[in-house]
DNA sequence: CACTTAAATTTGTACCAACAAATATTGTAT
DNA sequence: ATACAATATTTGTTGGTACAAATTTAAGTG
């Protein structure tokens, strides 16, 4: 669908303009397919990506820090998301035994096995969301984006 | 940045996989920087996109589902955001004399005087995070958005 | 008119984000 | 050792999102 149909606009716009209004609308549908197949998991996206940021420490714990230094959205509250996987028993917390002011957190075997039944499903969606675009054209898009954030 | 140090990944990610993340980290940074910029006229995004919905209107009134069909992200609490916009008395809400269920939303004086302060800094900002695109590369980025969202 | 269905909005709940302030622990300077 | 600064996490508050259920009013049908 086109950006103005999308925001039902009556006014002809910039296609600098358009651009920046189909990322925003481009990655709401980027999220809305992903929350609807965690959703079958029970779980959220910033629930999700602190799972496979822990699987990634590979039988390291990793502090709260850590895990904020790698989410996608850095945002504050890491607490609360390792909060809600603690009620559900997919990872696990104690305090780091060198430095007391540290937490460290690990993933437990259902976290990891909730990872591995979620994967295939997300896998395949992306590889559907990203079908109609070749090698070529990834990479286009990709470097498109970077000089988005020139500035950053 | 690159996607890889962005997330802090040790492992080498697919194209494709590089290039959804990299979607969502870019949106994530065009919202920071309208956030930054709304945020000193005391708005948020919604609450400025409703403004700017109303505006379109040229004094039309709209109701809460035309409002929601033209946002950018099809959210369903209209309603919570036009009552923050209410206590600021940027807008104003009477019941349809037609029909009761629709509440017609007007933009007031204010609102509109706020938007015509904040949208100069708006659009400097928009050009601004898409000056490292020429209009041809602006359109390819354009159309790629759009086959990400073929099945839409 | 009574009854049912549909439309438009509101309300409740659970979760997340941004920001600031509070707390706890460690490191450092004198 | 005491005081102070730095680090790591937690907590509180406001605003937003997604979803479902409730409410209100309008419209249609016998």
């Amino acid at each position: 669908m086109d950006v103005e149909n999308h925001i039902k606009s009556n006014q002809t716009l910039k296609l600098h303009k358009k651009a920046l209004i189909n990322l925003l609308i481009t990655s709401q549908y980027v999220n809305d397919r992903i929350n609807a197949i965690l959703k079958t998991f029970g779980l959220t996206t910033p629930q999700f990506n602190v799972l496979r940021i822990l699987k990634g420490q590979k039988g390291q714990p990793a502090n709260l820090s850590t895990i904020q230094d790698r989410m996608i959205s850095k945002m504050s509250n890491t607490t609360r998301i390792v909060d809600k996987l603690i009620e559900k028993e997919l990872v696990s917390r104690q305090i780091c035994k060198d430095n007391r002011r540290k937490i460290e957190i690990f993933i437990t075997d259902n976290g990891h096995q909730l990872l591995d039944q979620v994967n295939p499903h997300f896998e395949k969606e992306e590889r559907l969301m990203t079908s109609q675009l070749n090698e070529n054209e990834l990479k286009e898009f990709y470097n498109h984006l970077n000089k988005i954030r020139i500035n950053e």
